[in-house]
DNA sequence: ATGAAAGCTCAACTGAGGTTGAGATCAAGC
DNA sequence: GCTTGATCTCAACCTCAGTTGAGCTTTCAT
């Protein structure tokens, strides 16, 4: 093949559009790894291409660089995703994005039945008194609508969370 | 009516499920008010349970503190929304909604392609090449994606680019 | 052989949305 | 009056995903 199979930092960013700082990051991260020249300056194989691809990919559809890491991590020896994984990956990605939109449906829903009534008047409306309810029943402190970032919580009349969600824990 | 019609920091967040720093930091970012007993401590207003339930709510929906207190600042002196601001708000955010559902349509469109393929590799997959703007809610490299459409280098096996596009500048 | 371009490390910074801790004061029930 | 729990301020810290800058070294084309 080609002579060179390595590549240095400035070329595997201008292949994936990432900048230079965040391949470094990315490696600090364990996300990829890198050879070092006599010099210490960082090469890369050329299927790192697809390797810096592959998070990018993961990232917009809303994993955390952590999340992606254990995924990668899951591969036999540092080796970049082939179709087999992918197939495995996406789909658990798909189910992912799935819930992300089924949460925003139930959400918009709420929303179209308020901006209906009009309301926002504590008695009535849903998307308000998705909290409240909470307090006037029983005092318990912490109830809350979603207990997940982006996700609204269904926001039921007889549901009762008892999630905590302010603090994620000391 | 009742006699406490001021309630106290805590009450306020446990009627909200908000804690009560984050409360204290809403104050500090001018999203409510309090007022203060002789001995320095806040005191809120009733209304203040709905004024919080509102951020909550437009924090779900995706706004931005910053972008919440625009809202609530555009409301008459201090006023907890109304009907009426109310049907303007959340007719807003609907738009807000629709806008990332149909984003995260398309992705998944994509990804059920790439699923199907299980390509993965470059030349073909869309999800790969096109990358996007779909969730890009949410953290992420900023300056690429989407960002300057054309500058993400194809990702190909063969020729160089030459867009080095390290840092996107001062 | 040389000089520009690219690379290196390490620390500090961003910004959103808060939390944690120290040390002091307030409010209220007994 | 005392004690206990709630509250106060202020500063420091956290996470995430990177960026920026200083100061120095390596690589490569001419």
């Amino acid at each position: 093949m080609h002579r060179t199979d390595l590549i240095a930092i400035g070329e595997l960013a201008a292949r994936t559009g990432v900048a230079v700082s965040a391949i470094r990051f990315y490696e600090a991260k364990g996300l990829v790894e890198a050879l070092r020249t006599r010099g210490g300056q960082r090469r890369f194989l050329r299927a790192d291409i697809r390797r810096v691809s592959f998070i990018l990919i993961a990232q917009q559809l809303g994993l955390s660089l952590e999340e992606i890491a254990d995924e990668l991590a899951r591969l036999p020896a540092g080796r970049t995703p082939n179709a087999a994984d992918w197939a495995r990956i996406s789909t658990d990605l798909r189910a992912r994005i799935d819930a992300r939109i089924a949460a925003l449906e139930r959400t918009r829903k709420l929303l179209d039945q308020c901006i209906g009534c009009g309301c926002l008047s504590l008695k009535k409306c849903r998307l308000y008194n998705a909290q409240d309810k909470a307090a006037q029943r029983g005092a318990g402190p912490r109830y809350l609508l979603g207990d997940r970032p982006g996700e609204i919580a269904e926001v039921s009349d007889g549901g009762k969370t008892g999630a905590s969600r302010p603090s994620p824990g000391p």
